[in-house]
DNA sequence: GACCAGGAGTTGA
DNA sequence: TCAACTCATGGT
């Protein structure tokens, strides 16, 4: 298949998705119950998934128009179409909406190399196991074995104060039409997650640009936050970097959206490895 | 030992 | 409705 718009490496490493491993140039991705491993060869990707197919294309979102994204979030400003040009091949993954949540909520108030040391230990006791090329993956359990798991069964994991969340949230995700808020739009699927307990706004963002179909999402973090304060202070008129309270999130990421468009989750992404990597 | 990390729930004005 | 406080934990 041919993947050459896309940079592996840069979107695996962009801070969307957390379970993935690199072995030798080879990348292997923990999709649900499912492994899919990727490698580049003579320019073109070669992939294969187990124990179930996994649609990598659908995967990487290849159904997107990049370049027609690319210009309409691009003519915005001098900032977004640079950092579109040094980032080239990021893209956004389409994740499965159970495990993108839990891993969001793991997510929050803690870095990233964290966050994957939580979600391989829920893997290694609720998962299930998978040799390939020599070694053994732990794929991301199902939202039937995270509902039989307690509190007590997640203690170990270094969950810390999220614990109660994620038994809570297992609980609300299994009694949640995940079509509706696909087909929904961005205003009803925020509504929905934010009522989950350990879903805010920045996590409701996230679970919907990353999983439920909603481009337009623009999830603010503290990277995000940064480049809003020093680049997008006549958009949303915050000129020093603060912390965000709730109703200041709504206000600002609602300005973004507005000045980006539908596609304004793209530019969040850019935007955010732009933020990492040079501020 | 303070500070930070892809924050959110609770509390009290 | 809104800001302040609290919530574990590991790395720097």
């Amino acid at each position: 298949m041919k993947m050459d718009a896309i940079n592996l490496k840069r979107t695996l490493e962009s801070g969307q998705v957390f379970l993935w491993y690199e072995r030798r140039g080879i990348y292997y991705i923990i999709c649900s119950s499912s492994v899919v491993k990727i490698e580049s060869c003579n320019g073109e990707f070669v992939y294969e998934s187990r124990p179930e197919h996994v649609d990598v294309e659908r995967l990487f979102r290849m159904d997107d128009d990049i370049h027609a994204i690319n210009s309409s979030i691009g003519c915005k400003d001098a900032l977004i179409a640079d950092a579109i040009e040094r980032f080239k091949g990021l893209r956004i993954m389409r994740q499965d909406p159970f495990q993108c949540l839990i891993s969001f909520i793991c997510a929050t108030n803690t870095n990233i190399a964290r966050v994957r040391q939580m979600l391989e230990c829920i893997c290694r006791r609720f998962g299930g196991k998978i040799e390939l090329d020599g070694i053994t993956f732990h794929t991301f359990p199902s939202v039937r074995a995270l509902q039989d798991a307690s509190i007590n069964d997640l203690v170990g994991c270094g969950l810390g104060y999220r614990t109660r969340f994620i038994v809570q949230a297992v609980r609300s995700y299994a009694e949640m039409d995940v079509d509706d808020l696909v087909k929904g739009c961005y205003d009803d699927a925020r509504d929905v997650l934010l009522s989950i307990d350990g879903v805010g706004n920045k996590v409701a963002d996230c679970v919907m640009l990353f999983s439920l179909e909603k481009l337009e999402a623009f999830p603010i973090d503290v990277w995000i936050g940064r480049v809003i304060a020093r680049y997008y202070r006549h958009i949303t008129g915050i000129g020093d970097m603060v912390k965000f309270t709730p109703p200041m999130y709504r206000r600002v990421s609602s300005a973004m959206r507005g000045y980006f468009g539908m596609y304004a989750g793209y530019a969040q992404q850019y935007l955010y490895c732009y933020a990492r990597a040079y501020m």
